[in-house]
DNA sequence: GCATAGTTCGAACGATCGTTCGAAATTGTA
DNA sequence: TACAATTTCGAACGATCGTTCGAACTATGC
């Protein structure tokens, strides 16, 4: 069975890459079929239908980010290290991997609401533990901070990260590390370091 | 206004919320003709087709951005203000208008790529001039930061802003002027107060 | 009354979509 | 070789899409 896992393994790798060029909805299962060399009913052997394609590359996709993520925080101390290199950590992981899976990232960023019914919901599940880990380590490292504006700054954290798909070329002038770096720099410098009371417009 | 252009705005109105609910490609004419209580047909009589709609929709909403961001940055100082403020203003009046107008800035967001030729084309000038204006605020702000540099922290900014469409609740418990000082604060103090250390302002 | 321009719509067209199905081809096993 | 399981695919189906067309309705001026 093992010339099975890699013929699926290629087409939801393919898909992925066209449906992050040209969309999920405007990508015809006639489409997958000549970027994959094979038939169009060949192609329903491996997979039920096109929204079991999208969910099979969100999942599997997500579960390593997830994956990638608990990783990379062990390496700085479990519930022990420093806060703020546990949330460095975090940044770091998540915006190199990113850079490294483009297509699958894109297509989980932007085809966040492209499922139905139970599909939708499981992949919702794994968002929420994602993003209760970010919202943990924000805990651990503004701590007086109230939830509502722990929560809003991870959902910012993860607009600067996620929005890369839209302009980030990481074979251009900035590498991934880099990129990971402002990033990182950006929020902790912002969010954490500079705990100006004074408020931003005059109140 | 004639009844001809109330019509018409009411159609641009009515389906930026449906594309904004169900997204574009998902949306039938048929849908539209449903929320405008219209006939299919009779939508014809105001816009060439669907394509046509979405254009309309993009280019009134990026219009009307970019008019408010120059006349938001007029009130402090149109090139001789403290040049932390006008990013400042800025930042406030994108928030605050994507907040007032959710469904509209969804669709440009989130429907970016979704228009083709020229009328792609005729959109990303806009968005060209709208990039143009932070980043030129960037160079004041932070002049010796590298070009690239500010390049990137720009997208960055702009995901941190763009994100919100997919977890922000302007009737939530964090208004719109909070969520614009949250993010402003984070940037501000992660970009430019970090690496420039100066005086305190806004106190 | 008539004529004209502006506005609406039922009905249908052609195109394209996701999916199905039975058969053909291939591979594995004895 | 023969036979069964696995894998592929041509051809077509039904559904749905965006769009079109000519007729019908409305409002206004004469």
């Amino acid at each position: 069975m093992r010339p099975y896992d890699e013929r699926l393994d290629q087409l939801l790798s393919r898909a992925a890459k066209v449906f992050a060029d040209q969309g999920y909805h405007s990508t015809t299962m006639r489409d997958l079929a000549a970027v994959t060399g094979m038939s169009l009913a060949g192609m329903y052997y491996y997979v039920r239908g096109k929204e079991e394609l999208l969910h099979r590359i969100q999942e599997r996709c997500f579960t390593r980010v997830l994956a990638g993520a608990e990783r990379a925080l062990e390496g700085v101390g479990r519930g022990h290290g420093d806060p703020v290199e546990r949330l460095q950590a975090f940044i770091r992981h998540h915006v190199t991997f990113f850079a490294a899976h483009m297509a699958e990232m894109k297509v989980l960023s932007h085809e966040a609401n492209s499922l139905t019914g139970e599909r939708q919901r499981k992949v919702n599940a794994i968002k929420r533990r994602y993003v209760d880990l970010l919202e943990g380590l924000l805990r651990d490292v503004a701590p007086d901070e109230t939830a509502v504006e722990r929560s809003a700054a991870a959902y910012a954290l993860f607009g600067m990260m996620n929005w890369i798909y839209n302009w980030y070329d990481p074979a251009g002038e900035i590498d991934p590390e880099r990129l990971a770096g402002l990033i990182a720099r950006v929020f902790i410098g912002g969010f954490v370091d500079a705990r100006s009371p004074s408020p931003v417009h005059g109140g």
